[in-house]
DNA sequence: CTGAAAGCGCTTACAG
DNA sequence: CTGAAAGCGCTTACAG
């Protein structure tokens, strides 16, 4: 069955195509009269603009892409951070009437898609997230001419604009209020080296660290529990007398704990143990966790504004927001 | 930066756009040296064909739209169910040249959406996920003539195709095992009963237990890890001396062990638990978790394979895939 | 305020 | 095998 067309709807209610289209797209300048009649064909005839001619024309499409780099598996985790952002960006670009595609990018061919995809005009904007060192993608998409805006600072070179929340700050407050504490043996379980999150929460660690007397004691994760619960283990091998963990996720330093409690460490009289994130699961960790505030949603709304912003009202600087430090139990 | 068209990729090879077109559509008939011409021309201009453009003559989009009528809340969860739906139909979409569009319909407001983006033409096809009772989309989009698929029997009264797995042989089959093993009072840990996931585990459960001389004892959940332990609290108190639970799904079932635990009931001695859908965490649990496979991915499959094929070679009856009772230690 | 007309960038019969 | 031409369904200056 073939959709009723623009020219059915001005055949029905007796006028042009061109005012059918100004009705449409709600134009002021229709008299009521007329306006009425359009309304009434288009309803009586189910009529919806095609999107692929109306995007030929204006050479919008109303929808926006979420690339997320990383594998199904972990977009579809516990991890809160992907669902607070594409519940968020869903929501704004909603009320903003643009249409959400999130597309999943994790191999290179799924790489190599979405650059197609952006590149053939099918979105008029991206937004990254969870980017990686070697990603492609911010070089790939710059080229195609289409605004692309990063959730979180891009580790390539070729740098799109991001908003951030401030991971270096946020980590600096967390490992000075240990040191505030009295807190003598700081370790710290960094993320991945190849994501921002992971480098610049491990350099405001090692920055506030190094401006003491204090050695530095990194381990590896990846942001989740299981490689917090590891990193943790191998801490306590590499000192068993540290009396202090900043963990650069509340998931790790959930692990973390768990580690600790099994290794028969009291939290926070023997060790004590501060996230970044706080999210939801912090409140409700026993005991609960002492953490960094990140923004999650805040930054993805920030982000959004600026892409759907007109070219020339979007901030020539990265936007940072502030993090701050939760006090809870834990630490 | 405008980006270079077919015209241009024609003046700059000196053919047709007729022959360009041909070439980007690998067409069999033409030319070598020309076609390697237009090759180089699209290469040196970066051409990439304009989706609106080739879609308003071709009346094809190339995107399927996967809509999940849930809260973003769950699509995130720890519920394998999603995460596995997604991966699988997002690869079979990239094998046949389609674009995967994630569309979250948990709102009025956003079926609506989801309803004008499809009668928009935005899409070649929709499959639906996780529908509950109430939901309008299966009737809002047949009216739209696009092809819609579920992926799980929808409980409206207007029914697209779908594909399942058999719940009710699967918890029939689960429910005759525990007879067997000679349990007397057999209890259920039910879905929610406006999805079809629900009613028909719980209808074949019913359907065994009534055809032996015992009492059925149900509960209900809402098929995650929390709703089970609170229903198993419930079943406890209604009858503190049952042997046996069989849960709609795996989640619940893990959720029941956990409240059995903690009341001091041993699983599977005094109380064997059997679950649905045998996701990873049924093998982890602790005892490892009997339960029923739902084949989850080829479901998915089979939905994409029929979504994509010719219309006259799509199946008129529903496809149900069988499940099968895995037997491991808790019951 | 309204309409005739051009044009967005493609594909595809139809000739040759 | 290749090209000229029509047409997909819209929007938007431009006249009136």
């Amino acid at each position: 069955m073939r959709r009723p067309t623009l020219e059915a709807v001005a055949a029905r209610a007796g006028v042009s195509r061109a005012t059918v289209s100004r009705v449409v797209n709600g134009s002021a300048t229709v008299n009521a009269q007329i306006r009425d009649a359009v309304l009434r064909a288009i309803d009586e005839l189910g009529y919806v603009p095609n999107s692929a001619a109306r995007s030929l024309v204006t050479q919008r499409t109303d929808s926006i892409a979420l690339v997320v780099s990383e594998p199904a598996a972990r977009v579809f985790s516990d991890d809160p951070f992907f669902s607070i952002v594409v519940r968020t960006v869903s929501q704004e670009l909603e009320n903003a009437g643009k249409q959400l595609v999130l597309m999943l990018a994790s191999s290179p061919a799924g790489q190599t898609r979405v650059e197609r995809y952006v590149a053939g005009g099918h979105v008029d904007g991206v937004i990254l997230l969870s980017l990686h060192g070697s990603d492609p993608l911010p070089a790939a998409l710059s080229r195609t001419g289409v605004p692309v805006i990063s959730h979180g600072r891009p580790v390539s070179t070729v740098r799109p604009p991001y908003c951030d929340c401030d991971n270096v700050g946020g980590a600096r407050a967390a490992v000075r209020y240990l040191v505030a504490q009295g807190r003598r043996r700081i370790a710290t379980i960094a993320g991945p080296p190849d994501m921002t999150a992971g480098l610049d929460r491990l350099a405001g660690y090692r920055e506030v660290v190094s401006g003491t007397d204090r050695r530095s004691l990194v381990a590896m994760g990846d942001f989740t529990r299981e490689s917090g619960a590891a990193a943790m283990r191998q801490l306590l091998e590499d000192d068993p007398g540290l009396d202090a963990v900043f963990a650069a996720s509340d998931l790790m330093a959930i692990g973390a704990m768990h580690t600790l409690r099994r290794a028969g460490r009291r939290v926070p009289d023997d060790v004590a143990v501060v996230g970044f994130d706080d999210i939801e699961a912090a409140r409700f960790a026993d005991p609960p966790l002492t953490t960094v505030h990140h923004p999650i949603a805040e930054v993805a709304k920030e982000i959004v504004r600026i892409l759907l912003a007109p070219r020339d009202e979007r901030p020539g600087e990265p936007v940072i927001l502030p993090t701050e430090l939760v006090v809870r139990d834990s630490a």
